[in-house]
DNA sequence: CTTAAGAATGACAACGTTGTAAAAATAAAT
DNA sequence: ATTTATTTTTACAACGTTGTCATTCTTAAG
């Protein structure tokens, strides 16, 4: 690899001045620029970041560690809010995924000290709560997606209470008046949040317990998660007889798209279906349409970025973690 | 940050011998080692990268650039399989996504050539034909889920023509005989590719050209695609009265179990369908569990860093790059 | 023409490591 | 006990940058 002092020679300078043209510090005559931009090009030079951080102590890296996030494609829109914000702000994200076997939060985070990570974004695939070690205090850390066990670090994670409510409203705002809530996974934060917007709003109209049931989508077998959405769907639409259901995700939707079609009952106007998510092409492939709350993951990428900076700049210091709770957006689509 | 020195006044011993701990060099006294240790833990030490790769020029790092990958669910698996892969070597991944607005695959380069990246991988979304610059030759590259226009990188990508011509066998050998294929936008390789295997299929068949037919289910309209599956499957069911229906992706098939719901048509029975993608939940969940083509995403990942490794030992010697085909498997379910 | 001030350039240390070679300590052989 | 061989430790240069400060070159003023 070619280095700065290659490149004084060929041009003619001391590799100081070679090193004012590159990064683009005033008080270079024009001439000099030329030969030195000229010999840059001539061969290839390209400056050494590492050498830079050693003697700067700025990585401009920023850590992304997430516990499978990057395959599940609900959210792999915050690595990529992450990333275009990163980049906007000259940072660079240096992603890790959890081994889904051994999860070792404390290795990867290791990892990052050592590239000397300005700061470090830890993102889950479903909100929830998770427990972190004293090491992941050593940096600027912000939580996506989920949030820490003992509250101590900040976190960006949608509002799904709101957005349980806001849904809810909107279905019974539209005359529905029985309503089937297909939920997640019970343990997960997302499902007991948007339970308790689900309920209020139930509150709030007045509805009596019997006008409303809620379901779980979802099984934990042996650690892992087990989607029966299929056998529930079609048991509490031919049972209870709702004139709406909410689904806890779009892919759960399919499945009661799927049976209703077999009933012969026609989506949004024979009974209204709403979701969660609004994942990829799902709710417009869909016929009708699916009205569905969208999850604000590439917003919430951006503004994990936004926090980490944020930290560094203010050295990190110890003030109070902030919680932040990203609104959701109803895609108001053709489902109900 | 604390450094080597530190630790070597603390442990009492010259900085070298702290190096030789750290790096698992023989050659220390027990005693002495015990003494560092001790100090790397009391002071939390952690050795610079930074600092090892301007000296030792070896910096472990394997960039990864992806055309709007990470963001499209179905090919999240080869950012993971490349992650493992590496991981498993003891590389770091650096990944990049273009930025679909001004998509400036050089620009990524050069930041990972600033970072000293032994080897770039570059992935695409869909199984196309790219061009690339001649700054791709500076180092060992391989591109992953896509081709040069000039064939001159070694490349991974699956095998379509294959995976078509053995999906379109299997619906003949279970004696499908009127198959409607709706197929991807005709200018991704994997578009063209399978429509050869299922033409050579067909012809092995001795099938008439009137007893197949083939549609695209996605339109370009002002560089953007645009999913036209609905409108494309309704009419070709219910004109061409196909007996299987095989689809580009699995998203489409969802669109065709919808239609063929609403005919009352039973699958797996009245007809069949077949998919490409076999992605995530969508194969189960739908009823009867679909039968698809899985493209092997994972593996190819793991591929790309394995093949980066092997061109960095052989010094990225001008050999032949060479094309892999990776197999697809049929994941046999119940829709055929 | 001389001088002073300011602009441009250069010399060199420093960053935290690794690599090399010399020095010191220990063990083995005489 | 002395010499030799071997093991362990240390001193110091090197890597490719950036930061500091001294030096040289220009330009303008006297």
């Amino acid at each position: 690899m070619v280095t700065i002092k290659q490149v004084a020679e060929l041009a003619g300078v001391s590799f100081k001045t070679v090193a004012r043209v590159v990064n683009k510090e005033p008080g270079v005559k024009a001439y000099n620029v030329e030969k030195v931009e000229d010999a840059i090009a001539k061969l290839g030079y390209r400056p050494n970041k590492a050498a830079s951080l050693v003697r700067k102590k700025q990585s401009d890296v920023i850590g992304f560690i997430s516990d499978e996030i990057s395959t599940t494609p609900a959210s792999v829109a915050i690595l990529k809010g992450a990333q275009d914000m990163a980049w906007e702000q000259g940072k660079t994200l240096m992603v890790f995924n959890l081994d889904p076997k051994r999860p070792n939060k404390d290795k990867l985070y290791e990892e990052c000290l050592q590239h000397r990570s300005e700061g470090i974004i830890y993102g889950a695939m479903y909100h929830q709560s998770v427990e972190f070690s004293e090491l992941f205090k050593t940096l600027p850390t912000v939580l996506v997606n989920c949030v820490s066990t003992h509250n101590d670090f900040t976190s960006i994670v949608p509002d799904d209470e709101l957005a349980g409510y806001y849904v809810t409203k909107q279905l019974l705002y539209k005359g529905y008046r029985r309503i089937a809530f297909l939920n997640l996974n019970p343990e997960i934060m997302a499902a007991q949040q948007r339970q308790q917007g689900f309920l209020k709003a139930m509150q709030e109209y007045g509805i009596p317990e019997k006008q409303w049931r809620i379901d779980t989508i979802e099984q934990v077998v042996e650690g892992r998660t087990v989607n029966i959405a299929g056998e529930v769907a079609k048991q509490v639409i031919q049972e209870f007889k709702p004139d709406a259901v909410l689904c806890g995700k779009d892919l759960a939707a399919i499945k009661v798209y799927l049976v209703l079609e077999r009933l012969g009952l026609t989506i949004g106007k024979d009974i209204g279906v709403a979701s969660f998510d609004n994942w990829h092409d799902i709710p417009e492939i869909l016929e009708p349409q699916l009205s569905t709350m969208a999850l604000p993951y590439y917003e919430m990428g951006r503004m994990a970025v936004a926090q980490i900076l944020s930290l560094i700049t203010n050295n990190n210091k110890a003030e109070q973690p902030t919680h932040y709770k990203v609104p959701c957006l109803l895609f108001d689509r053709k489902s109900f």
